[in-house]
DNA sequence: AGGGCCCGCGAGACCGGTCTCATTTTTCTT
DNA sequence: AAGAAAAATGAGACCGGTCTCGCGGGCCCT
């Protein structure tokens, strides 16, 4: 603190200092213009030695762009998202731009909300993980600025390369036909939340495993739960009164898996001697379970880190590619063949 | 987008429209000073009527202020920060301010580098979570700007009510006491990381405990854990090739807790039946876990809340007062009388 | 009725950058 | 060597607010 006067230079400070104008410091920031050698050296040593740090608001101000990114996210209870965030958070960390946080709480008028504040902070691009706005707004909102979509998929070629997410119908797919292979006929299935597409895809996967391998599938089986741990008891619940009997659990996420394993273990139903049980997400407990629970895994993080890095070439208008995603079956102690 | 011109309104634009200079619309717009009620009106009409909202970037240039607060977290492997973000967004959400986030990741450097972005973003204050840095760069940080650390305690008067916490050494002295209640006289501990503050407290809340029983302490009992899954399975290893035998478990954390429910799972050995765990946390899946564990709970969510609160009182020069947190049992089912 | 005060408001400097445009300097042609 | 083209640089408008200053009019007081 002692060290000089206290004051943060200015570009102008800079300027005289280095003897040339504030433009030339500008260009040397920038990069703008060629500027020669001796000037170029003369302000880098001045912008060194004064400890220069360019002003963000003058430079948003003049140039309209904030560097920064806007991240919404739906946090209640998704820890799943979390480590999106955490995956845009890392790659973000060394590039110019800074997240802006925001949270959508499942409820589309409050990610509205959100976005707006977003966008009055004039970010620079919009990451939305697990957007509830209805198609419109979206399309509207990536006519204003850059959006990248993560674990949401449009069906639209205007869409395409601004969606990152994991084939759900698949995984759900894998999932029941995992427990097909492994014996079961009578498969309970725990859903997600009801209107969200990722229950949907999910439900639909578990649908076509077992149309494919000729069960006809019966609505009793199936469990409307909330993604939550005592959605998954719950279902145990609904399932056994109504007497259906059941070898094996699809659970859409690893939280309900946990709750359906709770209430069987409660009832002293064995997993997975009696019932296998099967979860999505591949959540840091899902492998210290008793037993580790076999479940599909959503590379979380490194989607974040792809929808962060896509977005960035977005702003910049540079080409890029989304990696594929795969939801991947970890087969652990949760499953097994029916006996 | 076709309503009107597409250029978003300026405060020139607002003053021309209710025929008032550009000062009066600022006076509306921060009540500075007073304004007559019929140019009040019609400043207020022109703005609502264009749809105006101030730029940022503007303002933050004029007035030194980014209605902006910097949020730093570690948030490698520990979703009880995940939890402390959330409430810190929660209560932002209707604030003035919006937050920015930077990953520490438990490294000094990382995190010194995370503070400068963010100050160079001239956030108009700074929470810490879980901070690593010295306390002499804290010292400084706390003189350049409004700064609360969370789940940090620094015992100086001048820290005071800028720290949010809750009593480690207490939680750790609780669940010990709670195991030792039951009737357990071998209890042993798996430690969080090692030179970490919530670790060291826990386990002298863990020492205190037995000491106060008349318990003679085995440091043999004591295992250095890394708050993940692998280290309760390991911590159990060595315990065993030890030979140690205890009839309880304190892990500094859940998720070290299920890592050594699953290693005694594995050998047979019967949780609470022949072993009692407890753990640290209360993350969501505890209560879930088979058994359920007992956990100390840690109101993760009301600190990020209370501490956002804090901070924007300290920004406004308002007087406030930090609510005191506790570290509160939560009796499940992992832990039950010595047999 | 005249003077002093306070209140409400407008004018305009200022925050610290970017960017256009004009000017100066250098380099290249012929 | 002169003129033209190209390169480097400086001057200054501009982004959209905040805030200080000073002016004019209404109110109160004597």
């Amino acid at each position: 603190m002692a060290k000089s006067n206290k004051k943060k230079p200015t570009i102008t400070d800079i300027a005289s200092h280095a003897n040339v104008s504030k433009s030339t410091v500008s260009r040397v920031l920038n990069g703008t213009t060629p500027v020669h050698d001796d000037k170029r050296k003369a302000v880098e040593d001045a912008m060194k030695e004064m400890n220069f740090e360019p002003n963000v608001f003058a430079r948003g101000l003049a140039s309209g762009q904030s560097l920064t990114i806007g991240l919404v996210t739906q946090n209640i209870g998704s820890p799943t998202y979390d480590s999106i965030a955490q995956g845009v958070l890392f790659s973000l960390s060394d590039s110019r731009f800074s997240p802006i946080f925001a949270d959508g709480q499942w409820q589309p008028d409050i990610e509205m909300k959100a976005v707006e504040t977003l966008m009055g902070r004039k970010v620079d691009g919009l990451i939305l993980v697990g957007s509830c706005l209805p198609r419109q707004e979206l399309d509207q909102l990536k006519e204003a600025l850059p959006v990248m979509l993560v674990a949401q998929h449009i069906e639209d070629e205007s869409w395409r390369g601004h969606c990152l997410y994991i084939d759900n119908e698949q995984g759900g797919y894998d999932a029941t036909k995992h427990l097909l292979e492994l014996g079961h006929r009578n498969i309970a299935h725990i859903t997600g939340i009801k209107d969200q597409q990722d229950s949907i895809h999910r439900l639909n996967g578990y649908r076509r495993a077992l149309i494919e391998a000729g069960i006809e599938i019966d609505e009793g089986l199936i469990c409307e739960g909330q993604f939550d741990g005592n959605s998954g008891v719950m279902a145990i619940e609904t399932l056994l009164l109504r007497g259906k009997s059941f070898s094996a659990i699809f659970a859409a996420n690893d939280m309900m898996a946990f709750g359906a394993r709770l209430s069987l273990y409660r009832r002293g139903i064995r997993v997975p001697e009696d019932v296998s049980v099967i979860g999505f997400d591949d959540r840091a407990e899902a492998a210290f379970a008793t037993p580790p629970l076999t479940t599909i895994r959503q590379p979380a993080h490194e989607m974040g880190v792809a929808a962060a890095d896509a977005l960035v070439k977005l702003i910049d208008e540079k080409p890029y590619d989304l990696p594929v995603f795969h939801a991947e079956i970890v087969v652990r102690e949760s499953t097994r063949v029916r006996t």
